[in-house]
DNA sequence: AGGGCTATAAGTGTCAACAATTCATCCCGG
DNA sequence: CCGGGATGAATTGTTGACACTTATAGCCCT
């Protein structure tokens, strides 16, 4: 239905899974080669594909160097989180400013459907629908440009992480609350709160994820690393 | 000295250049094999730039179509300049938490340096020096994602623009006022001042790029751009 | 036995040709 | 005179081979 995609294009998406599902699990090495034999490509795509990765950062980046998919290093976890609080936060006053009466009463629509459902048996579709909650917001900021940044690079990475931290679920009844309060603070066309709220939510999301971390050495500066798998 | 980069690498910045120059000027199509040519390289090394090109949204992007250097529309200066707001208006709260007290004379002693010699002849040597204290500032955040994301992408554009619309000079002297008084906040660490001002400064900033532009339709919605050159 | 050097192997960077798609032109019909 | 469709040219996407760099393994020397 859709072929117009080039083969560079399915492949991001396809090496965006791969990570996902761990088959390419943190700090592996990423061959063009191995790849575009899996994939029956030639290296050209994989290629591509592999250096828009890299420019979303999942995969480091140095010229002759072997590419790896990244690491979950606190310090990275931590960076991710504090430019969410400053894109995400700033994005929730401009929707507080911008979103229409019927936009508003959308997003809280969505936001109890999800909370009944949530109450009933699917504990694990959960995070997806917590994102939703959250990308509806951004979308609604107006500006693309923060909406390309935060959907398309930055959820990547925060869906890795936490998939490989495996932090998630308990908070999941706290957030309806603070989903709410942010809500709330939208349709009183309060920008200023709205920001306010969505700071905190996030940096209280980031708590959460680096209690959950492996080694949780946060400032230690040079970093010894996952050696052995 | 540092012949470790790649040719894919030098064409991107060599492509930086030229657009910098406007011998690509807006809406330019970005033609392969024509910079193959003239840079007496593959297409290959082209390709990678130009994606990289299109992966800071430097240039337009869809599949099979050409490739073409962005136009200055008001609506993406008003985006990167909220995302600015956001991104630096943060930068600028950690930097306030996080730097130490030599890091922050030495800033201090930049601005003056800076302003002395603005006071003297040296006029449109200014905006690059304006930078300086910017991204002084955001490298001293702390978060090398925000560093890379404001000056690896957003600077490139910021640049373009100014450049484009040839609006920048007569700010110096109130911006001298703004950058002491952020300069002063840092110092009192007081990071919510600290970015309350520097959001501010670059709303100002804002205006002062956004007042001289060719066709301010701002929400045009549909473009009717550079055709004739 | 351990450290450093060399040779081999593996992987990335680059190139030139081929295939697929879009853009421009021209012709035709209304 | 204008719009629509086919044709040819220009441009992008893809491929496989070759050149260069880095990593691995083995060897020699101390």
């Amino acid at each position: 239905m859709a072929p117009k995609a080039t083969l560079g294009d399915d492949l991001f998406e396809r090496l965006l899974e791969l990570i996902y599902s761990c088959e390419l699990p943190p700090g592996a090495i990423v061959n063009e080669s191995a790849l575009a034999a899996r994939f029956a490509v030639s290296r050209g795509p994989v290629r591509e594909a592999v250096r828009r990765l890299q420019g979303i950062q999942l995969v480091s980046r140095e010229p002759f160097m072997r590419a790896r998919v990244i690491t979950l290093e606190p310090r990275a976890v931590r960076e991710l989180f504090e430019m969410r609080e400053a894109l995400e936060g700033y994005a929730c006053r401009l929707a507080a400013q911008r979103m229409d009466a019927a936009e508003i009463e959308r997003l809280a629509a969505g936001l109890e459907h999800n909370r009944s459902r949530a109450l009933g048996g699917d504990e694990h579709q959960s995070p997806a629908e917590s994102f939703d909650f959250h990308e509806r917001i951004v979308r609604a900021s107006g500006n693309a440009r923060i909406v390309d940044t935060l959907c398309g690079d930055l959820y990547h990475l925060l869906r890795l992480y936490r998939r490989w931290s495996g932090a998630a679920g308990e908070r999941r009844s706290i957030a309806y609350t603070e989903h709410r309060q942010i809500l709330l603070a939208i349709r009183g066309r309060d920008g200023e709160l709205a920001e306010s709220l969505m700071r905190s939510h996030i940096a209280r999301a980031a708590e959460n994820v680096l209690r959950n971390l492996p080694a949780s050495a946060e400032d230690a500066g040079s970093d010894a690393g996952v050696s052995a798998a």
